[in-house]
DNA sequence: ATCTATTTATAAAT
DNA sequence: TATTTATAAATAGAT
C-alpha cells in the first residue's frame, strides 16, 4: 500500500442546497432520513420532550414520527399556538373611562398595557379573533418597517459620517507629504515600522489624540496594528 | 504538566434513556433540539422534502419547524394516513415518471416556473386559497429576511472596511508627523486651511491610494480629526 | 456561553 | 440496497 499516490476527492464537505441528481437525492434523503428519525427519538426519550415528526418525500411518500400520539400533539400545538378559540371578549375593556382612575383601574390598565406588550412580542395570543389577528400583524408588520427604516438610516448616516472623516485624513495626509516634498532635502525621510509614542505637547502639530481609540471596535475583521 | 496521569472519564458516550439530572437535562434539551431542527431543514432542502416537527420540552414550552405550512403538512398527512386512495389530490403529477421529459413536459414546466416567479411578484395570485397564500407569504417573508441578512452583512463589511482604511490613514498621520518633529526646524509647519493637490510621485512615502476610497467609509465612535 | 475530546452522522465509493 | 471509510458535524462534559 501506499501513501499519498492519489487524492480522493470524495466524502468532501457538502452545501445544504437542493441535491440536482435525483438518485443522489434519493440516496440521501434515506440516510438522512433515518438520522433525523433517530435523533428526534433520542431527544425525546433523553429529555422527556412530547415530539411529532412528519416527512413527505419528493415523492410524496409519508414518513411520520411520534414520541406519544401524533394526534395528540398535533391538538397540543393547535391550543399552544391559539388558534380556534374566538373567545367572545375580543375587547374586554371596552366601556372603561379613561378619565375616572382608580387605583384599581390603574393596575387593571398596567395589566392590560402589559398583556398588549406581551402580544407584540407575539406571546398570549389566545383570546384573539381574526379581526384581532390582523391587527395586531398589521401593528407588528409597521413596527419591523420603521425599526428597518430606523436602522439603515443610521447605517447610512455612519457611513457617510465615516467617508467624510476619511476623506479628510486623507487630504491632511496629502498635505503633509506635500510639506514634506516642498522641504529642503537635508533629511531622508523613510517609512518607519514602529511608532515611537509622541508624548509631545510644544509641537504646532497637534499629535493625534488615540486615548479613545483604545476602545475602538472594528468588527470581526480587526485591523492589525503593526 | 504531566501526560498520562489521570485519565479522562469525561465526554464518553452515553445510553439513551431519561437523563436524570434537570439541569443537565434542559443542557442537553437545548442542544440537541438546536441539532434536530437543523437536521430537519437540512433534510428539506437537500432533497425537497415537506417537513412538520413539533417538540414540547419537560416544561411544556413549544418549539415547531415546518418547511413549509405547518397546517399543510399536517392536513396533507391525515388525508394520507387516514385514506388509501388519496394520491390523485395530492400529488397531481403522481405516475409522471422524473426522467421521461419531452419537450411538452418542459415547456409545461417553464410557464410554471414563470408563473411561480410572477407570483413571487405578487402577481397572478387569483388562483391561490388560503393555504397557498399562506405559503407564498412565508416564502416571500423567507426572501425578505434574506435580502435583509444580505443587506446588513454587506453594510457591516464596508463599515469595518473602512475602520481598517482609516486606522491605516491615522497611522501613517501619526508617523508623518512624528518624521517631521524629528526634523531639524528649519521650515515651520503650520496647518493649511486650503489644499494644495498633492501631484506626488517620488515621495518615498507611498501615497495613500484613495481611489476607491471614494465608495468607501469609517465607524460610530470615529476618531475625531481636529 | 465557550472549549475540545469523542462520538455520531454521513458523502462518496464499492 | 447494504457496507465501507474518510471526513464533517454533533455533542458530552468541563470550564
Amino acid at each position: 500500500m501506499s501513501f499519498g499516490l492519489y487524492f480522493r476527492m470524495t466524502r468532501k464537505r457538502i452545501q445544504i442546497k437542493k441535491i440536482d441528481n435525483v438518485a443522489a437525492r434519493q440516496v440521501t434523503f434515506s440516510k438522512r432520513r433515518r438520522g433525523l428519525f433517530k435523533k428526534a427519538h433520542e431527544l425525546s426519550v433523553l429529555c422527556d420532550a412530547e415530539i411529532a415528526l412528519i416527512v413527505f418525500s419528493t415523492t410524496g411518500k409519508l414518513f411520520d414520527y411520534s414520541s406519544a400520539s401524533m394526534e395528540k400533539v398535533i391538538e397540543r400545538r393547535n391550543q399552544q399556538s391559539g388558534k380556534g378559540i374566538d373567545r367572545a371578549v375580543t375587547s374586554p375593556y371596552h366601556g372603561l373611562q379613561v378619565g375616572s382612575r382608580t387605583c384599581v383601574m390603574l393596575s387593571k390598565e398596567m395589566a392590560e398595557k402589559a398583556h398588549q406588550l406581551r402580544q407584540l412580542k407575539g406571546e398570549e395570543l389566545q383570546g384573539l379573533g381574526y379581526e384581532g389577528l390582523n391587527h395586531l400583524e398589521k401593528l407588528v408588520e409597521g413596527g419591523l418597517r420603521r425599526v428597518t427604516e430606523t436602522k439603515d438610516e443610521r447605517f447610512f448616516k455612519e457611513i457617510s459620517t465615516l467617508k467624510m472623516k476619511g476623506a479628510e485624513l486623507v487630504e491632511e495626509n496629502q498635505q503633509l507629504k506635500q510639506q514634506m516634498e516642498n522641504l529642503p532635502h537635508m533629511v531622508h525621510v523613510q517609512p518607519s515600522e514602529s511608532i515611537a509614542h509622541a508624548g509631545s505637547s510644544e509641537n504646532p502639530i497637534q499629535p493625534y489624540d488615540n486615548s479613545q481609540d483604545i476602545s475602538l471596535t472594528l468588527g470581526r475583521t480587526w485591523v492589525r496594528v503593526r
